[in-house]
DNA sequence: CGATTTTGACCAGCGC
DNA sequence: GCGCTGGTCAAAATCG
């Protein structure tokens, strides 16, 4: 019994490893890897990653071990996005602030079965390696360079204490090319993403459920706490429209004003989760998997280029974006979300529906549309993006 | 014709 | 209080 269940995994796994030779075989023709879905296996974990080229894989990670490699020159960066999180120790703060001195870890509050890394240094290669030991290679081209307070601040957006000190790293590999920042507002206290270790470091293991726990709940406080701050601003500035007919003026005006007014007084607005994206790109708008709709349009201050506001179109999702080029480098496009969606991303559905996947498991196992990058204009200048988040309506 | 974008007005917060 | 700025609203225009 126990015999035959070895041979059909070890049969699945030859056929999985065959797919994903081919892979390799691909990628050492240099031929871009639009997409990669493996057969189904016995598990229903799977393990994604995206290249900031575009290319898209998927590879099960009950498996041992899939094989990541790619071509040095296309490969910028190498995002995870693990259903389960199998590299639990990469997926667990205590981890992920150990390597924050050169490597920037993003996780998202409010994310529940989700997690995603952005993977660009050699410590993490070497996780990933130890991890993956038939590996030939995972190399990446990008290095990270996140901004300083001051940089940060002319953005409109400010960044977690831990980070504001970090200047941009140095390039093991010469004259690469730099991821440019992906900024976090949360400041630890309340409600870093950062969790407690797990022990458990096994490969083929999820996440521990106390490390998991412990992430949600952080992620939840800061999720609903901004999230509640920021729809009462909002009710109470919707009680009061921005602009009110004329002929309403008399009746309505005074009193519902000062009603706003009075219950804003003493009321910051409480941001939600709020990152920032910067994207060397043609198009101001990218694809992230959601769909947006414009509300507003404002100059911005020292600058040429105006900021643009979107909103998340999903009925009752709150997140919101803007969007403006950088003064600075026009090249350069900043996204900044705030808050978390309470719906997988439409790009989600949609292919999903594509697949063989069951549909609790396909809300994770595709990325949004990949985002197409521009190669970067100097040795030190490529930009590249981390998509929606992705996390279960409560 | 519904969805989306544009655009000027409005409002709150902040510094002076 | 005033002016400036960022953010939002909502009518009108445009798009698909």
């Amino acid at each position: 019994m126990e015999d035959q269940h070895f041979q059909q995994s070890r049969n699945a796994n030859t056929d999985l490893e065959e797919e994903l030779e081919n892979i390799l075989q691909s990628l050492a023709r240099e031929e871009p890897l639009e997409s990669y879905t493996p057969a189904m296996t016995a598990s229903d974990a799977v393990h994604q990653c995206m290249l900031s080229s575009g290319a898209l894989w998927t590879l099960p990670f009950d498996l041992s071990p899939p094989a990541i490699s790619c071509p040095a020159t296309s490969l910028s960066a190498l995002r995870l996005d693990l259903q389960k999180p199998i590299i639990s120790d990469l997926s667990t703060a205590a981890r992920a602030e150990t390597i924050n001195q050169q490597a920037f870890y993003l996780d998202y509050p409010g994310t529940t079965g989700s997690f995603q890394h952005l993977l660009h240094l050699p410590e993490i290669e070497r996780e990933l390696l130890a991890h993956f030991p038939r590996v030939g290679e995972l190399r990446y081209e990008s290095e990270l360079k996140l901004l300083s307070s001051s940089a940060l601040n002319s953005t409109g957006i400010s960044l977690a204490a831990d980070l504001s000190n970090k200047e941009r790293l140095p390039s093991r590999r010469g004259p690469g090319i730099v991821l440019t920042s992906i900024l976090s507002e949360l400041s630890p206290e309340e409600g870093s993403p950062i969790v407690s270790p797990t022990a458990n470091s096994s490969f083929s293991s999820s996440l521990t459920d106390e490390a998991h726990a412990d992430h949600e709940e952080s992620s939840h406080t800061v999720a609903v706490t901004a999230a509640s701050g920021d729809s009462t601003a909002a009710r109470a500035k919707r009680k009061s429209p921005a602009r009110v007919p004329e002929e309403d003026l008399p009746s309505i005006t005074t009193h519902e004003k000062q009603q706003s007014k009075t219950a804003k007084k003493g009321k910051k607005r409480i941001r939600e989760h709020r990152y920032a994206i910067q994207t060397r790109s043609e198009k101001d708008i990218l694809e992230d998997g959601y769909k947006w709709r414009k509300y507003g349009q404002k100059a911005v201050k020292n600058s040429p280029y105006p900021r643009s506001y979107y909103r998340c179109t999903y009925a009752k999702c709150m997140v919101k974006k803007t969007v403006e080029r950088s003064s600075q480098d026009p090249g350069m496009v900043i996204t900044t979300y705030e808050g978390v969606h309470i719906h997988p991303s439409p790009a989600t559905i949609k292919n999903s529906s594509d697949t063989t996947l069951n549909s609790s498991r396909a809300m994770y196992t595709h990325f949004p549309t990949p985002i197409k990058l521009l190669p970067p204009c100097n040795s030190f200048d490529l930009a590249t993006q981390i998509g929606g988040q992705h996390c279960h309506v409560p």
